[in-house]
DNA sequence: CAGTTTACTTACTAGTAAGTAAGATATTGT
DNA sequence: ACAATATCTTACTTACTAGTAAGTAAACTG
């Protein structure tokens, strides 16, 4: 037995970046397991259903967000450095390959994907908005951001234009996502 | 044998909302025949293989959009008319089970997909986006739309927003979606 | 050092996927 | 009426899917 240091992470790692690039349904056990060079069997050790599997990927991604937004680097930060940072994000994940986010690869197959995994993205999703939507709201008071709307709604409406730039940056490619990030900003500050 | 009126056609009706309910990887032949009361090999007979049924669905659609938007009923629009009646086919998918967009639910998975099903969501993408565009431009010029940016630009931004939110309803309802398509309408109206 | 736990492998099951070849039946064109 | 063609069914293959049971060897623990 050849221990790879911490063969749960490492499996994690993988199937999260599957799952942005193939989504739930375009990868297997056959996937992790070739890449990671044991045998399926040692995944279902770990993780016994692919449920578990894409469960765990999102809870860990759940908490990993709110380690970031409670971290005093981002907590601290104007509201435009916030958003800034919440942009970089998804700049980073086209940047890496075309991936996309967790959340919008889930919900285009939200009606082939087990019901526990539905429920986690449903909790992530909605944590995302909050965060984004309390985070708009502190923009326009201190006078920085300017939309029509209330910031519920526009928190919505920017993190699905987000989610759907990144699929539509893989057929029409990379610039596309760029500029449209740019017209996120142009319609958010004042 | 029993001849259902035009089976092509019924099956392209049935891929075509399975791929908006479940994704290219969420349905099989199976699903098909067994909703058609047909065998497996009936649907390979019209159609050989999945790639070829993707990529059939997708051509078709492209056909329906492009008579769509040449046609009287739509051409002699106004502007905003015009972005309703847009605005409107994204609504009734929502309202039709939850369905999302063919374009949304093939990026998604567009690293899972053939080459030639790629292509084709590329090329429906590409025709979506460019009659958004006119239309925004047509709007500008006439002095009711009012936005930032170029037409190019934010016709991409408002494609992502309605392909994301469709995406979103599913995890967050449907009032999630009615909200952006509301906040984009004020975000382009003068 | 004995016993237990961790992290696997080997070997398997049952089910499903796409796809094919050959034959049956009906419809159509001549 | 006959041949050709369209639309299936039957029966199959190959390949992959998630998942499991039993065994093994190393690492940790008392």
């Amino acid at each position: 037995m050849v221990k790879i240091e911490n063969s749960k992470r490492t499996i994690l790692n993988l199937a999260e970046s599957l799952l942005q690039d193939k989504g739930f349904n375009g990868f297997s056990y056959a996937n992790i397991a070739s890449e990671l060079g044991v045998k399926n069997a040692a995944i279902h050790y770990h993780f016994p259903s692919k449920e578990d599997l894409g469960v765990a990927v999102i809870k860990r991604y759940r908490e990993r967000f709110k380690l970031w937004i409670n971290n005093a680097r981002v907590k601290d930060l104007s509201p435009e450095a916030k958003l800034d940072w919440f942009l970089r994000i998804y700049s980073d994940m086209r940047a890496d390959n075309g991936k996309v986010c967790l959340v919008g690869s889930l919900e285009a197959e939200f009606n082939s994907i087990p019901q526990g995994l539905q429920e986690e993205v449903q909790a992530l999703h909605q944590e995302l908005i909050v965060w984004l939507e309390s985070t708009l709201a502190e923009g326009l008071d201190a006078g920085v951001f300017d939309f029509k709307g209330n910031p519920a709604d526009k928190a919505a409406a920017v993190m699905s234009t987000l989610q759907g730039a990144l699929q539509m940056a893989r057929a029409l490619g990379a610039r596309k996502f760029t500029t449209v990030v740019a017209q996120i900003k142009m319609d958010l500050l004042k």
